[in-house]
RNA sequence: CAGGUCGGUUGGGCGAUCGCGGUCCUGUGUUUACGGGAUCGAGGAAAGUCCGCACUCCAUAGAGCACGGCGUCGGAUAGCACCCGGGGCGGGGAACCCUCCGUGAGGAGCUAACCUGCCGGACAAGGGCCACAGAAACAAACAGCCACCCUUACCCCCAUCCCCUCUUCCACUGGGAGAGGGGCGCAGGGGUGAGGGGGUGAUGGUGAAAAGGUGGUGUAAAAGACCACCGGCAUCUGCAGUAAUGUGGAUGGCCAGGUAACCCCCGCCGGGAGCAAGGCCAAGCAGGGACGAAGCCGUCUGCGGACGGCGGGAGACUGCUCGUCUUCAUACGUACCCUUUCACACGGUGAUUGGGUCAGUCCCGGGUAGGCCGCACCGAGCGGCGCGGCAACGCACCGCCCAGAGAGAUGAUCGCACAGUGGCGCUUUGGCGUCAUGGACAGAAUGCGGCUUAUAAACGGACCUGAGGU
RNA sequence: GGUCCCGUGGUGUAGCGGCCUAACAUGCGGCCCUGUCAAGGCCGAGAUCGCGGGUUCGAAUCCCGUCGGGACCG
């Protein structure tokens, strides 16, 4: 996932996170926020109940590849905050593409040809 | 060969596909953006933040106080408390041998290499504390022992005196002498006890710790009071060593507890904060400053106003004028702000004095957020090799430029080899085959040095002890 | 980047280097009380003082290291 498509502004993360709507999954949590700018914009964070800093790193990093692949079939102008949960510093990619598959489904952002 | 100890290196390899970040070059494109190529891309601890620096800002005449840290010697270093090499005192440390215990299996001790803790001052700066026990916890008292002196009590001996008996003499109711026995018992002598003066210094025991230990001399009783040996201390001194110190010699007197990881004293060091340090910047805001006006006419009108012209204010363009352009305009009040004085129903109200503000333009101008720099580095740099040194480390030569940062780039999948683990089969018990499983601790954020902590596995060394062979 | 605090029975806290073989409250168990429960009374169990070293005659306490938890500042 490339940095174009990263959230990365202090002031847009409080934005998001306040006014947001938010989906919870056992191995991760889904914000999401409308955004007047045409392009999606992904913020992935992982706190210290994840574990230390190898396992924070793991996750992030499980989310970034597992979006990768989906970013092309979401719906744009949207900001999405991805908040890495304990469990998924132990799980695969398969794991973490399923979670995130259901997880923006139930937001029904996905675009109407993949749904 | 067996056992033990120590430190060193690596810390997963190769390939394919997809993907991520930095730098450089480059293509399309007005920028944003979309590509292409090359190259680089976590660690020995990146961690903890226990120390020391670099660097930056602030403060600063000099010195001191307070506070904190350190404290054996020498070395290394930019610097360091934990680095290197030594010294002293302790603690730990396998097997064999040896010693002890045990009927025995065995256990304990001794011990090599080595590991490890501590290191100024308590013999004079001073204060505090040392539970329980003990007479007493540091300075004397109490109990105890004792020649001597004083007082006193008792016992023994006993002169003299008194009584009785016997012998003998005389001048004979008596007297003298002698012997024996008994009684009171003074002075005196001896002994015992008590009290006081004085001497003595650690015993029986207590305790972690009680004024060196053993043996003797000595004495009224004792004690390093004296002697011999041993142990420690101080002074002087020989030798070895840069030194700490070690090892001898002489002399001296036993000066008299522990605790400074209690306060303290001595010596040395330390100004404070930290890359969110700190510097720069576009725009805007708070704030500050300068200049600062004036309306008239026409058209439309839903009568609020809108538009146009002339004139006016501020600014820009310019060296100046002209000119052009941008922009503003009437709200001046019983307004607002500051202020002086007075009154009252006094956190306020009213009156009053003086000053300022009002449209707009221009100039100065923060802090935070944002952007750029710091900051990706020619450096206490990295890798070789050589020399010096026991080592920490230093010097010389050659080669290299080697991650970066931002909400934070290293991942995923597959295959092949390599160790490891488990199951099954074969087996000469060493291994072979096959199938599964599966790769430690852990992620840079200004940089560097040391320390500490976590760590699967592999590789290769050094030293010591024992046994065997040559 | 920096600063500080706390680890003691199940829980929350006390605890001058020696009465600490560790106190208090609550919780737990047993008995009494009551027709029963609660309340109350009596008795009892429950602690490697986070861990490892050191100083000291003696450490929960002092010093050092370490592990875990938490708070604060910019």
């Amino acid at each position: 996932m490339q940095r174009k498509f990263r959230l990365t502004r202090s002031e847009d993360f409080k934005r998001v996170r306040r006014s947001g709507k938010s989906y919870a999954h056992p191995l991760v949590v889904l914000i999401v926020q409308k955004n007047d700018q045409p392009r999606l914009k992904i913020g992935i964070a992982a706190g210290r109940t994840v574990g230390t800093a190898v396992y924070r790193n793991r996750a992030k990093r499980l989310l970034r590849e597992a979006m990768r692949t989906l970013i092309p079939s979401i719906v744009s102008n949207l900001d999405l905050i991805l908040i890495a949960r304990p469990g998924l510093a132990s799980a695969t990619l398969e794991d973490a593409r399923q979670a995130l598959l259901t997880l923006l489904q139930r937001a029904q952002i996905l675009t109407p040809i993949h749904e």
